[in-house]
DNA sequence: GCCAACGTTGGC
DNA sequence: GCCAACGTTGGC
C-alpha cells in the first residue's frame, strides 16, 4: 500500500463536499498536470491511502484520510466541450487525462496546518514542503504518513509568546 | 491583491 | 531546441 496527498481548494471542492457526497466517494478529475497524471494513471491503486489537503483556504492543512477505491480510469470531463477541465486534445480512443476515485475514510481529529508541518523536523522531505510545491497529487512516504498521523492525535504545539 | 515559482506555448 | 511570454498555483 502506498500514501499521496492531494489538495484542493475548499472553494473549488472540500473535505465537507466529499463527506456529504453519495458514499463520501468521488471522481478526482481535473487534474491536468502532466507528473500528477503519471502518479495517478502508473502507481495510484485501490486500498492506496491519500491525505487530504486544503490549499488557499484558511487555514491551509491536511484535513483529512481518504482511501483510493477505483484505480485511474480516462477523466471524463476531458471530453466535455461544456466542462472547465475540457481537453479537445484528449479523446476517448486515446485519452490525455485520468482521474481516480477517492473515499472519505476520517476527518483528521484536527487541522495539520501547513505552518505546523513546516516546523517538524522529520518531515522537512515531504514534497508538500518543498520549495515552490505545487503539484496537486503528491507522493507522501510511510514515514511520513506515520509522522503526520501521530501528530494529529496530540494537541497542537503550543505556539510562541504573542501567539493566540 | 501581490507575487514567486513553475508549466506550457509558440516564434524563431 | 532555445527561450520569452504567458497562464496558473497557492502562500501570504
Amino acid at each position: 500500500m502506498k500514501y499521496w496527498l492531494v489538495k484542493s481548494e475548499p472553494g473549488a471542492f472540500s473535505w465537507d463536499d466529499l463527506e456529504n457526497a453519495p458514499t463520501k466517494t468521488t471522481h478526482w478529475d481535473g487534474v491536468r498536470n502532466y507528473q500528477a497524471r503519471n502518479m495517478m494513471r502508473d502507481d495510484m491503486k485501490q486500498g492506496d491511502r491519500v491525505f487530504f489537503y486544503h490549499s488557499n483556504a484558511e487555514p491551509t492543512g491536511i484535513v483529512g484520510i481518504c482511501e483510493v477505491v477505483k484505480d485511474a480510469y480516462p477523466d471524463s470531463s476531458a471530453f466535455d466541450a461544456k466542462d472547465m477541465h475540457f481537453d479537445p486534445k484528449s479523446t476517448k480512443a486515446a485519452p490525455t487525462w485520468y482521474m481516480v476515485d477517492l473515499r472519505a475514510v476520517r476527518r483528521l481529529p484536527r487541522v495539520l496546518t501547513l505552518a505546523e508541518l513546516k516546523e517538524v523536523k522529520s518531515l522537512g522531505k515531504m514534497a508538500l514542503l518543498q520549495r515552490g510545491s505545487r503539484l496537486s497529487v503528491q507522493p507522501v512516504t510511510e514515514s511520513e504518513w506515520n509522522t503526520v498521523s501521530a501528530l494529529a492525535e496530540k494537541p497542537a504545539a503550543r505556539r510562541a509568546v504573542g501567539a493566540k
